[in-house]
DNA sequence: TATGAATGAGATTTCATTCAT
DNA sequence: GATGAATGAAATCTCATTCAT
């Protein structure tokens, strides 16, 4: 069910507009946010109960959106490997948006960076990171079934591999200029296979 | 070098505690340090600029101090394997610590979950993360000097992917209650094979 | 003249339920109102001016309203005293209807409880507290009119004087219950007793 | 025990200032007050938690305040009669000093003019009227001692006629400028005389 | 050096009122 | 006429930081 109202699309995106631009999460005012969004900031509490909510609200959001921007491309890719492949792909295509990736990255984790009042919002609103472990859970069980991925291995701990190792080509995409021994595409590359030959 | 002046461990105690009862990161105030500290509020302005600093620097404190408490018993350990598989009985056996942990990790990762004033002050104290990180480094070294690496694995790559599993360990044992079909011992030795196999 | 426009009537009746359900009078806001009187929050400020105007009025209407449906039953009993036991007598039957009664002394002494704002709005109405004045007015120069009221009590020290002894019989009932020494019909009678002596 | 801090008299000082000088109760402003007390806003929330807290402990202290200055004086007078007497004269003489005496009355009675949240800040306060009742209640139990008042009455009954009267007496005062036909000794007499006749 | 009382900028939130529909 | 979404002024309260003792 897609918002609509656009009073609350405002304000999402001038949470998120803030986000990109290099706000802290938990400095960012609500002031700043309905000024971003050309709204009055009583209008803010017409659709939100506090600004933990508003913000809360605008990265569930905006995860979600990303998410389902991506789910159609990714469906087209059959099988674990492609579906891998691709998701690195779209990691270093993506990266530079870096903002927009740690957001997803955190959320799908464990929220961290997000102080425990927002913490708590999100977790009220309990689908908290499911959108993207539930893609992420769905290749797995795909891998699974035609076999790319061992029997054995639970769905689960196939996840948080995964998972682990997309972490790492982040972690290595932020400081790349520090590594200058490392290449991108070998770093890929090593990453995908290591991860494909673990589960496999 | 190892601070010895008695207010200032008196105050790292302080934040520590607080962090370990659970207060979030952002929302410490200087009041609640300085009474767990046991000393006046100004008194923390004479050896500090800022909460922030006083915050960041606590966390460094902290890492330092853990690290240097292990890396004896680590090193009595020979060989990267043996390095590894010490490291994740560590996590396991501390993680009922888990805040402890947690700030570890990401003080060795990106520093997330700080506001950004902190992080300010952990970037200008440089070394940030740099302590745990010098460690794996170093186990990574050894592991490709008695080539229990591959060659053409360069240590960071080798660095990052460690890390990497040693996260996906962390998340799993923070859910581990939610993953019934999974267990920890199995778990260990999944993450700890599956990275030995992608570095060797 | 009665007022009958119906959207009034609703925003006085939603007033008045409101008051009786026990909110502060100094705390009701315009949406309780209009909500409660099941019209539109602008539709209120094509009848009225502001919030205050909203709140006087319905006040005065109340008494108005009150001593109207009093007053003919009243007019049945002759004499002043016969009024005043009547007078006691209803004091006592409506006075589990705390607050409604309590509106009216209110109104009729000095409008305390009333925000200066409101109180304001109450004078600019002039007749403010007349209604149930009036009454007393008549009640008192009926009273001096057939002998049972002397001759140099000036009507307003009769006037006084009964209200003060109905106002000790209110504080009377509103805490009859810390003082279980006395017994209503015993105050009843005291204080009856009492005023017809002093005017006798 | 008396109030010594200085900035809670400060803080006192500027509630009951405020309040001589016209203002709404309900709509002092902590602002105003610390502004008028000459300290900064934030002290004030060193030594109360709420504004209800400040406003409804700077009432107290004022009616005791006023209690005890005159206690001494009244006990100087012998016997109810001379009591009553003092009272009325006092109350006369106060009377310029409107609000203050208003006050009194208000928090003798039922606090009526003060917004529902001071109103329990008060209540916690137990107390709550207590002083000057209890002054009342000592000049009753002293006329039934010395015969000035009926064995019969109790001394509740006593009290609350007492008050009733004294109201009533403030209630001209308040009107008396529309009630030229009355003259304030005549009305202080006449209110006096019919109080002790009732009551013996 | 150590203190903690005092400060006041600044944040969140409320709600009377307006006005386009 | 009737509506209620939108507004933004204004209020309370917090807390990092200062500074006189």
């Amino acid at each position: 069910m897609k918002e609509t109202r656009p009073k609350v699309l405002a304000l999402y995106r001038g949470v998120l507009e803030l986000l990109d631009e290099g706000a802290d999460v938990n400095g960012i005012k609500v002031s700043d946010i309905t000024a971003r969004a050309g709204i009055g900031k009583g209008t803010a509490y017409d659709y939100f109960k506090s600004r933990e909510e508003i913000i809360a609200c605008a990265l569930l959001y905006d995860v979600e959106q990303k998410i389902e921007e991506e789910k159609e491309e990714l469906d087209r890719h059959e099988g674990f490997r492609a579906k891998v492949v691709y998701a690195f792909d779209w990691m270093e295509r993506r990266f530079r948006e870096k903002k927009v990736f740690v957001r997803i990255l955190r959320l799908t984790t464990e929220g961290s960076g997000l102080s425990g009042t927002i913490l708590e919002e999100l977790q009220k609103r309990k689908e908290s990171g499911c959108g993207p472990i539930r893609v992420l859970w769905e290749m797995c069980r795909e891998g699974k079934e035609n076999g790319e991925i061992r029997e054995d291995i639970p769905t689960s701990a196939a996840c948080i591999t995964t998972l682990a190792n997309m972490a790492a080509f982040v972690m290595y995409l932020e400081k790349s200029e520090q590594m200058p021994e490392l290449n991108t595409a070998w770093m890929k590359e090593f990453l995908c296979n290591g991860l494909l030959n673990q589960l496999e």
